[in-house]
DNA sequence: CCGGAGACCTGATAGC
DNA sequence: TGCTATCAGGTCTCCG
């Protein structure tokens, strides 16, 4: 579910546990739970530190301690960071709970697909799941020029263009449809013909659909919440995505759904011809 | 290097 | 009511 604004908003919301002490640590354990998370003993690493940061790159939450320590979340499809009173009821799915005194920072997630790690700061670079990534989509990096450049070899389409992380961090499969729709492309345009004025487009696409989302408090289509347990109220402001039938809100055409590399893809087949 | 398919998981929903 | 099929914001790996 969460693509850069939602986890921007969950980043955003989370920033009250800085400065909260990790008095305690509690894992779901080994069997039927979370494929992707290091063993408790590095989870319990964390006890007794300070939260001194939260930042994002792309899709990634990283909870920085006054230790050498930090943690890494990513939310899958359904994962959920929540701040809740220490004595409310967990969630289903609770995976990690991390105890700060008269609160915890709780990680639930239905499907399985986040990831947590503990690492060591210094190596952040190294991170096999942070190393391969490209500028977060909201940092100024994410221009025409970069664009350009990392379409250049490329023989892919558009659609897959932009939803690599290694050249993007942060665009998923609801924003892909809303950027390229936004710069008028078509998704299944191969990478390597985007011209420079398209890319100057695209660049910008991409950064008017994550803040319009950002402003929205992210996309709910049906699990999203923030760390407040507030749902996002941008689903009501897409333009295309997930709405295949309805009219084109620039042109009144009617929107295609199409699947590309097995996902849906949506677009304006007369709008969206660059 | 690329795209496609399948895997990893559970839950919601639509249709019968 | 209950069954089945399909679909879902993400990524990873294997195959051709």
């Amino acid at each position: 579910m969460p693509e850069l604004p939602e986890v921007e908003t969950v980043r955003r919301t989370l920033l009250p546990v800085i400065g909260a002490r990790i008095a305690s640590v509690w894992d779901s354990g080994k069997g039927l739970h979370m494929a992707r998370r290091p063993p408790r003993k590095k989870l319990q690493q964390l006890i007794g530190a300070q939260i001194t940061a939260v930042r994002r790159h792309g899709k990634y939450l990283l909870l920085d301690t006054d230790g050498t320590k930090s943690l890494l979340v990513h939310l899958g499809m359904t994962g959920r960071l929540r701040i809740q009173p220490a004595r409310a009821p967990q969630a289903s799915h609770t995976h990690l709970v991390l105890g700060l005194g008269k609160r915890v920072l709780a990680f639930s997630d239905a499907r399985r697909f986040g990831q947590i790690d503990v690492f060591e700061r210094a190596d952040e670079r190294l991170h096999p799941a942070l190393a391969p990534l490209g500028p977060d989509g909201l940092e100024p990096g994410v221009d025409a020029d970069l664009l350009y450049a990392s379409s250049r070899k490329r023989r892919s389409t558009l659609k897959a263009f932009v939803l690599d992380q290694s050249v993007i961090a942060g665009v998923g499969n609801i924003y892909a449809s809303e950027a390229l729709w936004r710069a008028r492309l078509r998704p299944s345009k191969r990478a390597h013909r985007l011209t420079a004025a398209s890319a100057r487009e695209l660049a910008a696409a991409i950064r008017e659909v994550f803040e319009h989302a950002l402003e929205r408090g992210g996309t709910t289509l049906s699990d999203f919440v923030d760390a407040d347990g507030t749902a996002g109220e941008n689903a009501d402001y897409l333009w295309v995505y997930d709405r295949a039938g309805q009219a084109c809100p620039r042109c009144q055409t009617v929107i295609k759904r199409t699947v590309h590399q097995g996902r849906a893809t949506y677009y304006c087949p007369t709008c969206q011809t660059a």
